[in-house]
DNA sequence: ATAAATGCAAATCGTTTGCAACGGA
DNA sequence: TCCGTTGCAAACGATTTGCATTTAT
């Protein structure tokens, strides 16, 4: 499925879904939530499947525009990327303790952006909220 | 004022106001909005004061951790910091055609935001609600 | 055969750091 | 004098890019 809309997209742009790419899409997919590029470089390779980091952020690179993935955050430790397909958006929660993130969506609160765009005159496109702190298991820890 | 909370930070941890320092933090007090090392360095610099790259860096590190202010976000630019203190929370409207910020706050959404952490078990320290998208402005120039 | 994609290594960009010279306390 | 601080340049880490080589169509 996700596999046809990458390579019809390929196809359109006169770009070809060589092996390389395929790897890195089908390892892409299997990942459930939230990934980053050097660690999905680091499965591809622990596959046995080769591709270069370099295939990898570029690869990346094309399914955000053909909008199969997007990047969620910017971190210290580099981009931060999830699936949009199948996925209704959410927010997320984030724990800088030990990177947990937790999705969530408020209906209400898609409304009340709307709102608050409309008074300014605003064309909101997208949203990220992001709520920082500690999740339930590293708050018991902390204590 | 902020000037005070500074060299009073500074001197309970041994460490100097020096010119360079204050050269940055008065600058950087002098900002209305939200701002980016970078930038920064270049008023520094056009105002014929001397302090280095390294320099403001660093203490906009510190002015970090004494929590004169802090990191908006992180674009493809850099890192985007805005003051703290005389200011309450907000969130922000990032027009993504000319760059151009919008603060905005909502009682509502915060208080829909602390419910849902609480149903998560979640401790949330902070968070930001970026809506992107296209100004009034940059929309009418569009069509 | 032609044009696109690869891997590699070098290049970027923002940011940090090691170090010798400098300067307040 | 003693440490913290500075500026510079080198080091970094994530990402991009130039290029010669490989590969899909």
């Amino acid at each position: 499925m996700d596999k046809k809309i990458f390579s019809t997209f390929l196809k359109e742009r006169g770009q070809r879904l060589t092996k390389e790419r395929t790897a890195i899409l089908r390892r892409t997919l299997s990942l459930r939530g939230h990934f980053d590029p050097e660690s999905l470089y680091v499965k591809i390779r622990a596959t046995g499947l080769k591709a270069s980091r370099a295939s990898v952020y570029r690869t990346l690179n094309l399914m955000c525009e053909c909008g199969l993935i997007e990047k969620v955050t910017k971190t210290e430790h580099g981009t931060i990327y999830e699936h949009t397909l199948g996925q209704s958006h959410h927010d997320h929660m984030l724990c800088i303790s030990c990177g947990h993130i937790i999705e969530f969506f408020s209906e209400t609160i898609e409304k009340l952006q709307e709102g608050i765009c409309k008074k300014q005159g605003f064309d909101g496109v997208n949203h990220t909220l992001e709520i920082r702190g500690y999740c339930r298991k590293c708050r018991k820890k902390k204590k």
